[in-house]
DNA sequence: ATGAAAGCGCTAACAT
DNA sequence: ATGTTAGCGCTTTCAT
């Protein structure tokens, strides 16, 4: 007879089995020392029992819990319509797989509350941070902690840690110095949150190719944003009145609010305006007009935050890294001209 | 002298204060019977050492948690495509952060390291689950495991289970009814996959609304889709062929996919052929054509989630509860005429 | 109001 | 190859 299947612990399996409790962990965790007709018997009784192992606590004792956590801070709202985030995540979540981790996600709660939630040892072996704000906390006060952490996206200049980025800065002078070579002069840009170092690294980028060209930067050329579709057709609307002849938009969902208030205006692109985006995720290629904008490797960035983040757990290193991947031009149908 | 923050226990703040582990613990869980001096000396030491009590020993000791994981079996892509979860994931941190619940969130991982991960004791206080496939038999397992789960979406039929959905029956009906009102009478049907749920009580919306008006129920009428753009333009490729005078996508955005595959055939929308897509989500009140759907509250379904789950956490009990909201047909742009 | 002590379920060092 | 044992850090009686 079976008992309940929902309080067994290795002590009572290990009673039904006949053997000790070390004996059943050893099994649970294939230690090699086992015989097999003990294991073999062990693992049945596991099997019909249903038995798991608690894992508070496995980690109470182990201080391993095998799950990373991944925390992005940003609004549910741009989380979910920024093709960033599920790219990202799918990187991830492949090592992840291939590994013997898992992923749990955080989304949307106060910095205190996940503080609480991700610094207590004995949940997380480690943490992947999406940067938001470079006046976000959240990031020092976790080192501070000594917990393996490593972050998406360049945090704030003051804070050591180990990172992965695209190169922004060099993604956006690309792009503007190709809207300048085509001819155009005055080139607007919709911004992110100019809080957030990937916008800020962008302007630095749409700054120097404007030097590299003698146009002034004029301010009013610049709106900031929210990387929502609406956000970019609402700064469209405000920029347009400066009348510019080019739009760059920090991303490719922006990008595409803008190429709809264009076309509910009547202007045409490319001939009127040239539009470029930022980010080359899928729905950049099969809408029309095709987006002309700046590819940066998304799932790659994922896949090496995993890598950075096991190696640091396993080395239990304090050093630390940071890895830029290039940004690319894709020049497509919305800026005109080939490269 | 303050020791290392990183490796501060119960016990060692109890001998910096120079009082018990009980008397910390009191102070750190809030209970009464503690003197305001001695609380007062306490929580400044905690404070200064920056001590956070060890989530897993607390776990393993009072068996409560506090975290509620969220479970997505969906796609990234899906997941993060449409619209539907990020609303109800609004709806369910809204009311996590009134409470003093957390949430946790699980996307994409096989059924059996899922279940590990959320069926041991230890980890989490209850579940919310999203329905994915009648074959999927994660929900089933986790119930037979007396672990406090609420789904979102109705499971298979064989499954007693505390769940919330929309009237996905009626939705469908209403909006099947208001085509056939209108005078059409080859409604193609893009669906979901027919392994879910809401795609199977869709299709029996579609079915009855046929039945009232004496038409034969013909299969090749019906398209088989993933949710995604990309699936309701390919779907809509294919269904074209069968010269229908209306489509109805279950969700808006592969309603969206369908009407981009006809504007891209110069079809004109709702002149030759009529559009209704299902969610009412944000993006189908400002794209254009605006499109005619079937409403879902689904905010409020990821509030509801919770609260059914507190519930079942707090009474611990085994009774079963079952939550539909009205859906209710918004009639647009895209299926001309109006109601 | 405070402390002492037991024990949650597990792993791993040590003994056999 | 298997068992014995000692905690991991915490909460919670039970004393005082």
């Amino acid at each position: 007879m079976v008992q309940r299947m929902s309080q067994q612990t290795l002590e009572s399996i290990a009673k039904l089995a006949g053997v000790s409790r070390s004996t059943v962990s050893r099994v649970v965790n294939r230690h090699p020392s086992v015989s097999p007709d003990v294991r073999d018997r062990v693992t049945q009784i596991i099997k019909t029992t249903g038995y798991r192992p608690n894992s508070a606590a496995r980690k109470l004792r182990s201080n391993r819990s095998q799950i990373i956590g991944l925390v992005f801070r940003q609004n549910v709202n741009v989380l979910f319509a920024d093709p960033f985030f599920p790219r990202l995540t799918q990187g991830i979540t492949r090592v992840c797989n291939e590994s013997e981790y898992s992923l749990m996600l955080f989304v949307e709660g106060n910095e205190d509350k996940l503080f609480d939630l991700t610094s207590g040892r004995g949940m997380f072996d480690g943490l992947i941070v999406q940067t938001v704000s470079i006046h976000d906390s959240l990031i020092p006060r976790l080192l501070r902690r000594q917990i393996p952490v490593v972050v998406s996206g360049r945090p704030a200049q003051d804070i050591r840690a180990t990172y992965v980025d695209a190169d922004n800065e060099n993604g956006a002078y690309l792009a503007v110095r190709h809207l300048l070579k085509l001819g155009r002069r005055k080139i607007s840009v919709i911004t992110g949150e100019m809080t957030s170092t990937s916008s800020i690294d962008r302007l630095d980028g749409y700054k120097r190719a404007l030097r590299e060209f003698d146009i002034p930067y004029d301010k009013r050329l610049v709106h900031e944003s929210d990387y929502l579709m609406e956000g970019g057709y609402q700064a469209t609307s405000v920029l347009i009145k400066q009348n510019p002849d080019a739009i760059f938009a920090f991303s490719d969902t922006m990008a595409r609010g803008a190429l709809r208030a264009l076309a509910d205006r009547g202007i045409s692109v490319p001939e009127q305006i040239s539009v470029i985006g930022f980010d080359d995720l899928p729905p950049a290629t099969n809408e029309r007009p095709m987006l002309t904008t700046v590819r940066q490797p998304v799932r790659q960035a994922g896949q090496k935050l995993v890598e950075l983040l096991l190696n640091k757990i396993s080395n239990g290193s304090h050093s630390t890294e940071q890895v830029i991947f290039d940004t690319e031009l894709i020049v497509r149908e919305t800026c005109g001209g080939a490269a």
